[in-house]
Parts: C-alpha cells; sequence; structure tokens
DNA sequence: CTGAAAGCGCTTACAG
DNA sequence: CTGAAAGCGCTTACAG
C-alpha cells in the first residue's frame, strides 16, 4: 500500500523550522529580507533527503508560485499514428530545450478529440492552466479558444503563426515569405514570366506567408504586372488536361504549396503529358524537400527549421513565465534553409520582352 | 487591463447560492444526500455563462487530492534523435490510452542526462513524485534505482521485462519466449538439427527471455541434446570466415537477436560466401520485421506488440493508482505476432539420424 | 435541498 | 535571520 507522500510541514518538523523557511530554501529565494544561515539551510536540505520529500506542483502553482511545467498542447493527437514525421521534429527542439531550462513537460493528452479534434475548453475548463505556460502546435487551431486564451492572459507561444482578428499572439513561425521570394526571384531571373501559384484550398497563415512572398519577389524587381493570382485548387483539380492548358496558356513555371497533396498528383498529370522539369518547366515546392519516392528529380524547396522553432518556442515562452509584468507577446520568425534542385532553368520558349 | 477572471465565489454571489453548491452543480455531483433544485441549477448555470467562468483545475486538484498527471520516464532522451523508432510506438499506445483514462502525460524532460543516461534520484530526490505514477521506459536503466522506486512504494509499470534480485517489479513485456519457440520449433519441424543462436554482447532480461524460447522448441521435442549454447557475440565477430566455419561445422540455421547491430554484418558476410538463405542455409531474426534495405528478402521474424504494451502499461498503472491498498505488483506478458518470410525451409544437406 | 467550515499543500507578505 | 498568519480556488464531509 502506498505510503503518504511527506509534505512540506514533515520536513518543517523533522528540522524544526517553519513550513515557510523549508520553502524559502526550497525555491532559493535571494530576497534582500530573505536571509537563512548556512547551518539551517543545510538542516533543512538534510530533511529534505532523509524524506524524499518532493514539493507538489499543484499546490506550489496554487499558491501563486510556478511549477516547472511547460504545457504542450496539440489540436491533433501528439503522436499521430499517421503523419509522426510532423510534430516529430518541433517535439525533439521542445523536448532539448526544456532539458535546458529545467522544465517539465505535460502533454495534454486528457483532452479528448471530439470530431476529429481537441479543444483547450471542456465544458468550462481551461486544462491548460495546470502548468505555466504552454506551447501550441496544430494546424486545426480554433481561434475562438486561441482569442480566449489571450483574454484569459494565459502564456502561450504558438509554434507556427497564427492570427487573430485584433489579437496579436505570440508565436514562432518558420519565414516562409522570405524563402518563397528567394525561389520565386531565381526563376524570374531565369526569365519566366508567368510563374503560377497553385495553392491548397484550405488558406491559412503559413499559406499566406508563401504567397506574399511570391507577391515580394515579383514587386522588388518592378514586375508586378506579371503576378498571376493564386489558385487554390483542390488536390482533383490538377489533372493532365489542366496543366496542359497552363502550359499552353504561356505558364511556364508552377510554385506548389507543400502540405496540400498537391504535388503528387502535380508529378503523376506531368508524367501523363510526357513533360518534365527543367526542360519543359520549371518547378518549385515551397516547403520540405520531397522524398525519391514522390519525386524523380530533386525538386528545388526549402527545409523548414522545425527543431530550431521547438527549442526557440520554448526559450521565448519561459521568458515569458519569468517577466509576467512585460507584454506578453513575443513574435519570431526563423530562417528557412534552401534546397537546391535541378528544377529551375531559363523556360524553353523565352517570351521575354522587356 | 483585463478583469481578473472570475472565480467560483463570484459565480455564488451573482447566483445567490453558496460556493459549494457551484461546485456540486459544476461536477454534476449524485451523491444520494446532494440533491439540487431545477431552478437553483439553472440559475447557476446562468450564471457561470455569463461571467464567463472557468474552474481552475490546479485548485480543483488540490482539493481533490489526485492531479491526474501520469509520469512518463525514459532512460534516454524521449525523443532521440536517431533512434526515433524505438519510443514512438509505444508513445502512440501511451497516449491513447491516457486519452481514454483521462490522465495528462508528464514527460521528465528536466531530468539532464548525465554521461548519455537520466538518473530518477538527483541528489536523493524523486523527481518522478511530481505524478500520481510513472511509466517507466528505456534499455540502460540502473537495476539501483528501481529498487529504491520501490522501497519508496512509487507506483510504476516498466515496458519491458525487468527483474530485480529479490524485488518483483511490475511491468508490461512482449513475449520474446514464445515467439521465439514458435519460430525454432518451425526450424526443428523442417529437419534442422544445429540451429545456432547469435546474440549481442549485452545480455538483457529480453534477450535471456528469447533464449529461452530456443532451450523449450527443443525441450519441447525431446530435442535437447542438440542445443548449443548461445553465442554472444560483437558484431565485428560477424565475418565471412566466421560464418564460412558455422556452416562446415554443420549449422543448417541461425536464429539472431535483433537490436543488436549483428543483422547488417550477417548478410554481408552471406552475400561475401555467396550464400542465401532458404538454400544455403535458413535464418530468423528475434524481433521486428526488417526493411528492403537490409534484406534482400522477407526474414522469418516477428512484431513487438509496443502500442498495446504502451496501452496496457497505462491501464495497469491506472488500475494501481485506483486500487491503492492493493499489492503494487502487475505483472503482464503480450504476445508477438509472427511475420512471416521466405527464409526457413528444409536443410539442404539433412544430417538427420534421430 | 443548501450552507458553513475545514482542508488540500504550498507561497508570500509581514512581523519581529 | 526566521516564524505566524493569511490566502491561492476549489471540494468534501458534515450539519441542518
Amino acid at each position: 500500500m502506498m505510503q503518504k507522500r511527506p509534505r512540506q510541514t514533515d520536513v518543517a518538523k523533522l528540522a524544526g523550522v517553519s513550513p515557510a523557511t523549508v520553502s524559502v530554501i526550497l525555491n532559493n529565494r535571494l530576497d534582500g529580507n530573505v536571509r537563512i544561515g548556512a547551518e539551517t539551510r543545510a538542516r533543512v536540505l538534510a530533511a529534505v533527503e532523509q524524506l524524499g520529500y518532493v514539493t507538489d506542483p499543484v499546490a506550489r502553482s496554487l499558491a501563486g508560485g510556478r511549477n516547472s511545467l511547460l504545457g504542450v498542447f496539440t489540436f491533433e493527437p501528439i503522436f499521430p499514428l499517421q503523419q509522426r514525421d510532423f510534430y516529430y521534429p518541433f517535439l525533439v527542439g521542445i523536448e532539448q530545450e526544456a532539458e535546458q531550462s529545467g522544465y517539465d513537460l505535460l502533454l495534454f493528452t486528457s483532452i479528448r478529440s471530439i470530431d476529429g479534434h481537441r479543444r483547450i475548453y471542456q465544458g468550462n475548463i481551461n486544462r491548460l492552466r495546470v502548468a505555466d505556460g504552454a506551447i501550441l502546435l496544430g494546424s486545426e487551431q480554433s481561434k475562438e479558444e486561441l482569442r480566449r486564451l489571450v483574454a484569459d492572459r494565459y502564456p502561450f507561444i504558438f509554434v507556427g503563426r497564427r492570427e487573430l482578428a485584433d489579437t496579436p499572439i505570440s508565436y514562432v513561425a518558420a519565414d516562409y515569405a522570405t524563402a518563397t521570394a528567394k525561389i520565386v526571384a531565381e526563376m524570374l531571373a531565369c526569365g519566366h514570366q508567368q510563374i503560377v501559384y497553385l495553392g491548397a484550398l484550405n488558406e491559412n497563415e503559413s499559406h499566406r506567408d508563401r504567397y506574399t512572398g511570391y507577391l515580394v519577389a515579383h514587386r522588388q524587381l518592378g514586375l508586378s504586372h506579371l503576378v498571376a493570382t493564386a489558385q487554390r485548387i483542390g488536390a482533383q483539380v490538377i489533372t493532365p488536361a489542366f496543366l496542359q492548358q497552363e502550359l499552353e496558356r504561356g505558364i511556364t513555371a508552377f510554385v506548389l504549396e507543400s502540405g496540400g497533396s498537391l504535388i503528387a498528383p502535380f508529378f503523376q498529370a506531368m508524367t501523363t503529358l510526357g513533360k518534365c522539369a527543367p526542360a519543359d518547366f520549371s518547378l518549385a515546392v515551397l516547403g520540405d524537400p520531397l522524398t525519391d519516392f514522390v519525386a524523380p528529380y530533386p525538386v528545388v524547396s526549402f527545409t523548414i527549421p522545425r527543431e530550431a522553432m521547438g527549442r526557440r518556442a520554448v526559450q521565448l515562452l519561459t521568458e515569458l513565465l519569468q517577466t509576467p509584468y512585460l507584454p506578453q507577446m513575443r513574435q519570431e520568425t526563423l530562417a528557412c534553409t534552401y534546397s537546391p534542385g535541378v528544377t529551375i532553368a531559363p523556360p524553353a520558349f523565352s517570351h521575354s520582352s522587356i
């Protein structure tokens, strides 16, 4: 049967001091007017050791201290069966930094997913509050819940840029805009004048950032008039007929959002047409490099700094927790790494007439 | 500036009832002697809505006794960069079951690894105690720490069988013995009489269980005299010369422990010799099926039920936590799944002379 | 059917 | 330098 855990009072009794003293020593408080004698401190620490005492984080947290618990909340299952690659690299970074900072990680697994996604507020409870602050991840996030979190002044950092109408929120994001701009600029420099932007149906912040990069690249060269509107399309739209049509109307280069499952259909359709990059068209993927399985040749793309984002999110969160009176907002953007490929070359029939 | 979030007392005041009543209603308590009038309940719920009241889970858990935190402790980093496949499936199962049971997961990332592995007891303090109980994983576990954990009566379940000299400990393990016995029996039934057991250098419980299965298969057929002692060898021992020698002394079948990095050298050496299973020898791997990358053909093996082990570990742990007065020991073994291959066939030159 | 009171285990002013 | 006291926000017997 289970022994009751030792309490602070037990330690206090054993050491012959008051609970307050134990608390002060354990929290290493160095306030000007709190000073503990070396002898007392030693006695208390000895008692702590002897009893195997560990502060109850729940009580500590209630009493207004902090509990060294960093929440990790994902809107999808944390360890998804399918896309195991999605969260993993973030978690690697998060764990590394948590270890450095001496925080434990609290995964909110008690939060049942309802119709496929999890909600922070269940009934009336913000479960996240058991942790000092939390790192949020996930694409299926509910803006409504974020808004409420901000209103509740709960400290959190989103991994990935998220925006709310009136309310700025803290995040660590990948710099999709710059990465995309660089690639599109490369295409423009090659002489492409009709670069079509193919995006997935659901538009979110990271998609918008990519599109911004696309626009910026054109604008910087004074080529704004060449910009085509982005096409947000379902994967099933990408057929040989569709791409044929695009090529015929003078499109010489494509940039594809990753993650929207546009990529496999694209290659399939192009193969059906007997078209190949960079001979027949130029191509870049706006996201992580493709595996050999998906692409027949190295496609120009960029790497999202997932681990670094995880690490940085923990750093920012711990900063937030240590300075509770400063504005609770941090927004940071980390650079993506250009990933070379063989898919960008001058267009076969240059329409250049600048 | 934001208002302080509403408390239970605010709701009580607004509804004109006592905090206790609010608590009872919000927790939906149906105890025999607690009954709330429909009108009162409606009034309270309306007040909750109006104020946007959210129960503070920290206070709730302090008052209630339990914190619904399940610890997850790994002796190596939880999200290792290298062998990401090792912990992941366990964690999937653990998360699934934690969600079912309404527990959150506490990852002890604050525990720094010293010379590559983590220690539960740091300066005589058991960090794990911040959680109600914990699930332990990892091959590098220190027996000394486990012993202490048991002595402290801390509730935990090890994923994987672990044994301590005098102290039984709780675990969920894979049934390596049965899985191995089945495979070896298949080889014996095929007519093999010299089956060599090749094991990694470090012997642990899971290795011993496999060897036990190897022995059992022989014994069940009354063939104990055919048993060769297991060879515990380093990967570098597996050279073409070594295997040549084995074949020459009449060995017709090999069973290899997985995880000891014996497998790659084995295939390399056999390829060098120009030998191929099952024509020249029979073969099984005592562990997870090999990827195409490692093995040129499907090798008989078995799948370790990692997810199920994770799930079961959480179940057993929550049982332990709910029945604190029953014996704190659970040992359970889950079956592995036979994974077929093409590597077992009758020996080319049968020495059978039974 | 509902309220007053005690208590969960800690921290933090405030005295001295 | 250390202790007594109040309080964090809830739940749970216990009264009535």
